[in-house]
DNA sequence: AAAGAATGTAAGCCTTGGCTTACGGTAAGC
DNA sequence: GCTTACCGTAAGCCAAGGCTTACATTCTTT
């Protein structure tokens, strides 16, 4: 798969747990898979992944790598969310104003 | 997997996909499928998951099953990010006064 | 420079799950 | 009642991807 957008990202449950973990804050690798039931590899995979989507960012501190939620990719996926819940809730909206007229004759 | 959530059902592109024509109003399987790249079978399997999860309802009519969008699905998944939104908002927002505290001593 | 700490990467295993074909069931029309 | 339309389900195949172990890399410290 090329290109994964935030919703085929966010499907794991690691990577969830992940990425939920850097909520509170940035975090190092170690730090992140400390606390998880896989392995710091693991971790690693999901973070490289969770920044192909611009869901994380990523900085040099010494030999350590800290990694911190980026907003802009939070932000994409609430845009998708958004525009979908507009246009479904006029699409339902306007069904049941049909179902009242049948009612209400 | 005994329960998936909105994210893990909205991760497939196919499912995606059905979902989202799904959003312009009801429609019957025949119809769904007729636009997609893949079998009826398979657009059934599909519904049939988004229904577990809450995503779509299931109406018949005659010997059709006319499948919508739930939108209570919807409003789970909203909320989910919304609390996501706000909190990793928070921890950025935090983050970059430090940071300009830093700057300008 | 040598050693240690922290992390990314490669290779391989193995489960998950999406797709197809085949079949079963129910409602409408002749 | 028999046929046709429409749909769900079962079984099986197969690719995608998550996990682990082993190794490579980079930076710090002494």
């Amino acid at each position: 798969m090329a290109y994964r957008n935030a919703l085929d990202v966010l499907a794991d449950p690691t990577r969830r747990r992940v990425f939920e973990r850097l909520r509170r804050g940035p975090l190092a690798v170690g730090r992140l898979a400390s606390g998880l039931p896989v392995s710091r590899p693991a971790v690693s995979q999901h973070l490289k992944v969770l920044k192909e989507a611009g869901l994380v960012r990523e900085e040099q501190d010494g030999t350590r790598r800290i990694y911190r939620i980026d907003p802009r990719g939070l932000a994409r996926l609430r845009s998708w969310l958004d525009q979908f819940w507009d246009t479904a809730l006029d699409a339902f909206k306007a069904e049941v104003e049909r179902e009242d007229d049948k009612g209400t004759p």
